[in-house]
DNA sequence: AGTTGACATAGGCGACTGTCTATGTCGGAA
DNA sequence: TTCCGACATAGACAGTCGCCTATGTCAACT
């Protein structure tokens, strides 16, 4: 339920292997990312106009259920990739680029030890 | 049992969403990487001194018995991340780097759109 | 106040995951 | 050939996951 707890990666996976406490940390987020439909939720987000789309676009682009959706939104913003703030009636979603950045330097391997 | 099926990864994330295959090819290696386990162990095989490892090296590291360790290189290695050779008695373990810088440039976000 | 629409929560159900023990396979050495 | 050590496979079992339907919450409008 805390979002973003350890996420400062510091080697990139190779030189230094990762430590438990990392990795538990590192795993938690690559596992939200590990589903077909929250990849596409999230990836509709990051390309949506403004930055942000609420739940009826992202529901729009897909066959299964709202609250389906509405759960796959609360994985996604309880490892800290998704922010969420209600306007009116709607619940708009934006990305947080940060953990995204940080698993993309992760996965960079350097050439060679 | 298909390593590295579709992972061109084309847009990187946002600027056009990912449809469901591409969805569905990606989401297969960060649920490959979504547990700790195997991220300690492909971390372990990335640090090695000469990028490779065998499977007493990697076991040696943890508390789980050996069976599993054999069962999360398998996984590691149906999505491409890793490959194996055997030599003598031993396997050998290596990093597949091409996945990774993929999967490192699709987590790329651009600015804004 | 009552209704309606957007979204979240609760609970259940089948499928999959991670782990174990037991056993199989394959090379090298005796 | 027989044995042993390194590793893989098989099968079982508890826990988790993703999906659903049903229901709750909250804001806006009448």
């Amino acid at each position: 339920m805390e979002p973003m707890e350890l996420l400062e990666c510091g080697p990139p996976l190779a030189r230094e292997s990762l430590n438990a406490e990392q990795a538990a940390g590192v795993a938690r987020v690559f596992k939200a990312l590990g589903d077909p439909v929250r990849l596409r939720v999230l990836s509709i987000v990051a390309s949506h106009a403004g930055g942000e789309a609420c739940v009826c676009d992202i529901a729009a682009a897909f066959e299964v259920s709202q609250p389906t959706i509405s759960h796959h939104l609360k994985v996604l913003k309880e490892v800290g990739l998704l922010t969420s703030e209600r306007r009116a009636s709607w619940v708009y979603y934006r990305v947080v680029p940060e953990p995204l950045a940080d698993l993309s330097a992760l996965l960079n391997i350097p050439a060679e030890a």
